[in-house]
DNA sequence: TTTTATT
């Protein structure tokens, strides 16, 4: 008995230490192991690990040297721009060993700066690692809250793996956090047990816990701050794939940025590049760069053939809400590219007032393809009445209030705005008596319920600048109405 | 009131 005993132990022993003795080989030194000094194989859960801010100036033969501390590399990529090749300040990083990539991350994670960096570097499993959505967007905080009031609100749905509060330059907090749970089931219960469940001291509505944008959803927004920031407003891209038409954009603003390569440029990309160019200039930021002169012998793509047939008014009048093409195409092009940037050709007619050029977009656009205009909006006679009729309600359900409209907007822009949802009845903004300025509220009605909520579901916290729009359901008034 | 990047 005690033989047999013994025997069983030494072999379990034997065998346990063995393996263990292969593994902490792996880990512990520097790259000594003779388990994968040839061949490289990585475990079977091996995690792959994203590493961030990362100076650009350093390749991976710089960086081996900083992560073979803590084991066998299988893998190390640094990210790169597809087009430009321009490194993006990060990496993958795959161990042979699981426990190599956790060493490190603990060694390493916010640990240290790398030079140039204003952030400490950053080492985690990639997101490709990761198990569904799990991080949550916690907005309307009190700015005063830190880290560790947010992770003892959020602690009991589960383990948190991540908790940021963002913060602007000078250190304050914007009022909202991103909180990680390690599982998307956790973050789903944080969402039903905390959103909208209590209001914080100083925040102006109650706390909103919902998951992360994804980066689709962060592009949208960004698109939405730049046609604010252009002074240029257009429901119909909102409508209609211009998520697609912008991720469109941006590969082929970066295909123009390496000069040379000379592929094939839809009008609208290259009309909206030229957009993006202007709108980094005038934001004072260097944008990619797009020199129309720069290689003498080779021109510059833009100005390939393509350029004069004219795009369909859609794609630019639909994205940028910029006057419709000239109509031998040629002659804006030409100007639009030879001063590089320039979005509003100067002999425009209507250049003076970009928001009528918009809405002269919205029309054209609407012209152009009332199959797809028919979409969302239920009724649509020919040329749309702009012009309001005497100030109507419609029936309960039906009638919006806007607010946060921008100073400029006056019944017949309203209107226009709310247009792609349906049959608007009337448009309202408030003037003020004395100055007859914009108080920068109105109302809009629609003739059915439906297109009223549609309005809402789309309009409501749309960014025009530095505004987002309130749209809501005007209140009833029954108790006030005039006998 | 949505970040410093994720092949």
């Amino acid at each position: 008995m005690a033989t047999l005993t013994n025997g069983q132990v030494d072999a379990a022993v034997h065998g346990g230490a063995a393996s263990t003795n292969g593994l902490v080989n792996g880990i512990s030194h520097t790259h000594s192991p003779a388990s994968c000094a040839t061949i490289p194989m990585k475990d079977h859960d091996a995690i792959k690990l994203f590493i961030g801010q990362i100076p650009r100036n350093l390749d991976e033969k710089d960086l081996r040297p900083l992560f073979e501390e803590f084991g066998k590399i299988y893998e190390l990529t640094v990210l790169k721009d597809r087009f430009t090749g321009m490194h993006k300040g990060c990496a993958f990083l795959t161990y042979c060993a699981r426990e190599s990539a956790l060493k490190a991350q603990t060694a390493l994670h916010e640990q240290k700066t790398l030079p140039g960096m204003n952030r400490p570097i950053q080492v985690k499993p990639a997101d490709s690692e990761s198990r569904g959505d799990r991080k949550l967007f916690v907005g309307m905080l009190n700015k005063q809250q830190c880290e560790d009031d947010v992770r003892r609100l959020f602690e009991s749905f589960g383990s948190i793996e991540e908790c940021t509060i963002l913060r602007g330059p000078d250190g304050n907090s914007k009022g909202c956090a991103f909180v990680k749970y390690s599982t998307h089931a956790e973050a789903q219960a944080a969402i039903s047990a905390l959103h909208g469940s209590q209001t914080m001291p100083g925040a102006s509505s109650s706390l909103v816990v919902k998951f992360a944008d994804t980066d689709k959803e962060r592009t949208i927004r960004r698109m939405q701050q730049m046609a604010g920031q252009m002074g240029i407003f257009n429901p119909m891209a909102l409508q209609f794939g211009a998520y697609g038409a912008y991720a469109q954009v941006q590969q082929q603003a970066a295909l123009m940025a390496s000069v040379g390569q000379g592929g094939y440029l839809s009008p609208m990309a290259a009309f909206a590049a030229a957009q993006m160019q202007h709108m980094a200039t005038i934001n004072g930021l260097p944008g990619a760069p797009m020199t129309p002169t720069s290689g003498g012998s080779t021109p510059p793509g833009i100005t390939a053939p393509t350029v004069t047939s004219i795009p369909s008014p859609i794609s630019v009048n639909g994205f940028t809400g910029l006057p419709p093409p000239q109509a031998n195409g040629q002659a804006p092009a030409e100007a639009m590219f030879t001063n590089g940037i320039h979005p509003y050709p100067a002999q425009s007619p209507t250049a003076a007032d970009p928001l009528q050029q918009a809405y002269a977009g919205v029309q054209q656009y609407a012209a152009a393809f009332p199959a797809a205009y028919g979409q969302i909006s239920q009724a649509f006679p020919q040329p749309p009445p702009i012009i309001p009729q005497q100030q109507r309600e419609g029936p309960e359900g039906c009638n919006l209030f806007i607010y946060h409209l921008p100073q400029e907007f006056g019944d017949g822009e309203l209107m226009q705005m709310f247009l792609p949802f349906g049959n608007v009845i009337s448009s309202k903004v408030f003037v003020d008596r004395a100055t007859n300025q914009s108080k920068c509220f109105g109302f809009v009605s629609f003739d059915n319920p439906g297109s009223a909520q549609a309005a809402i579901q789309s309009m409501n916290g749309f960014q025009i600048g530095m505004k987002r729009l309130k749209v809501q359901l005007k209140r009833p008034k029954d108790a006030n109405r005039p006998y």
